[in-house]
DNA sequence: CTGAAAGCGCTTACAG
DNA sequence: CTGAAAGCGCTTACAG
């Protein structure tokens, strides 16, 4: 019979090993102003009683807290798998704690999440912030007292740490790569105009083409939801086009993967009839037939950053406002591998 | 600037409003028994000042809890997304908040964020528990006195609510579907003896060929990590030996997905020269190729069942205890489409 | 090292 | 609905 025996506190271990509860709190924390002795009776009597240090009521006193918020908008995307793989690495190591809230890009969820991470008093917050984010929304976060990181996406108007990569650089040498393979039609496929992560691509494919003289085509940049699906519903809307182009320039690899088995359902074979090239180097992509040409972004340096950050400005909160910029490279595989110049009059 | 502000507290916002700090408590919780204008007014109040309730503060008080941990083995697969997209989502209907342990399949870890979240007061544990836990650890889990439920893999000899597949039809019903196709020559391959997951599927696979009056050969069962680097390493032992199989059951989908790679590697063709098997139905098993054979196991279900089960739990610790066992189901895709009879003599 | 007191921000229990 | 008191399990600050 499990009996509900209430919780042994610091009170208890100290009586049992004979000394005063100011003693035992230090010996706790770790204190090397005790003599050993001591510490040892005091660690022998935590044992025996299974004393579990109560690091709430710890935190409250100090006001202090052990807990970081991290808010990913999509837990199913293995960038965000590789990122949080970061955080949590470099977390571990402080003693830190971590909250998940996914917030499947919605601004709503968004702000239930946050609300309930600081109604737990998370000592930090590690934020991806959704694509749209309401005005309210970057109202609140601006006034919020609890230190905040941004990663992966940025907020216009947040003076705030921040930890991404140069999407524009990454855009422009993939669409510079697809040009050299002799592209000129290049599509943009995937992702939504209302994140700075969208925006910065779509200012690095327009740099790549106007460098090579080539103009932009509305009619073949589409947004979609970041998920194969996306990719795989928006590659039919361009297929069914009376000029289709040669090659695409996906938002990342998840919606790459999804044009790609869209190409292959309308039989047309990716890599070979038209190129294909991905964002963000998840592993899946080099192990896809054909092997995914696509930005390395380094998303577990990402996250490890980000912890970093928010670890920082926990310990200081008036440090100056720190932006890491991480640069991509490109990953060239079989998706772009194929010149295409027979095809271009 | 922004200045230091102390937190806003109950009292404040009581007297704020000219009330009692017991009235005000009582309206933050919602209780029905309040006048509605006087809870107009605390609401003002509430909304006025940016009061945000201290939840911990409240748990600790109660002797509560709002938050549930949630132990994985493994981040970067698919399976324990769609698993922790499940379990958020039943969650959060009741308020809970989680807290994100990965054990990267290793005890140790594993034993230290059991630590960490007992020290954080967690209401309850989802555990997903490492292949080899270890005597001790199992000892310790015997004296938790935090609810806690077991999914995906059980522990032996804990008594302790459970949710997991049924592995062992899981891999019967592929087992017997490669026969069906003419295998008589299947290999196993990943996964680590010592886990729960592992022996379920290991005694399927074993009724399945017996019922056939096909001998088990120990030489083409390999463990593996379970990733796809384990099963891309896996498959090149099982290639290089003198009577290699004909079929391939793989411990997961992201085995499989190695092996498949792995097979490619050595220029032989999965689903044409020989037949694969995978187990999970992630995502990306359908957008493979060949897509992959596999079981569907509704990781998404086994989540939200999992989370249903430690609310309950939490609400009452007595009780019976609960094992919740779903049926998996085959989906037959291209790595197994060919008959192979004229390989057989 | 000890000991007594106060306090973190709440809830509880109760008399009015 | 109010008000005063006690307590959840710690830490803090201080006199000894």
């Amino acid at each position: 019979m499990k009996t509900k025996r209430s919780r042994v506190t610091l009170q208890d271990v100290a009586k049992h090993a004979g000394v005063s509860r100011s003693t035992a709190s230090l010996i706790v924390r770790g204190s090397s102003t005790i003599a050993v002795n001591t510490r040892r009776k005091v660690l022998a009597s935590i044992r025996e009683l299974g004393y579990v240090y109560d690091r709430v009521a710890a935190n409250m006193r100090s006001q202090s807290s052990s807990t970081v918020g991290v808010i990913i908008t999509d837990i199913a995307n293995p960038f965000f798998s590789e990122f949080l793989v970061g955080v949590h690495r470099t977390l571990e190591e402080t003693g830190y704690i971590e909250f998940l809230g996914t917030t499947f890009d919605l601004d709503t969820k968004q702000d239930r999440i946050l609300s309930t991470m600081l109604e737990h008093r998370v000592g930090g917050i590690i934020l991806c912030p959704v694509s749209n984010s309401s005005a309210e929304t970057i109202e609140r976060l601006k006034k919020l007292d609890v230190p905040i990181v941004h990663a992966v996406r940025e907020l216009p108007k947040l003076q705030c740490d921040y930890v991404g990569i140069d999407y524009t650089a990454g855009a422009q040498i993939s669409v510079n790569h697809l040009i050299q393979k002799g592209h000129r039609r290049i599509s943009f496929i995937g992702g939504s105009s209302g994140s700075s992560a969208w925006k910065e691509r779509m200012q690095g494919y327009e740099n790549g083409l106007k460098k090579s003289g080539i103009e932009i085509d509305e009619s073949i940049i589409i947004e979609s939801p970041v998920t194969r699906e996306g990719g795989m519903v928006a590659v039919h809307h361009i297929l069914s086009q009376q000029n289709p182009p040669t090659a695409i320039f996906c938002y990342n690899d998840l919606v790459a993967l999804g044009v790609m088995q869209g190409l292959r359902d309308a039989k047309v074979t990716p890599g070979e009839d038209i190129a294909v090239v991905g964002f963000d180097n998840v592993q899946e992509s080099s192990l896809y037939t054909p092997s995914l040409t696509t930005v390395n972004v380094f998303a577990r340096l990402i996250g490890s950053q980000a912890a970093n950050l928010i670890h920082q400005r926990m310990l200081d909160q008036d440090r100056d406002i720190q932006r890491i910029i991480l640069q991509p490279e490109l990953v060239t595989r079989r998706s772009s591998e194929n010149y295409i110049r027979e095809k271009i009059l």
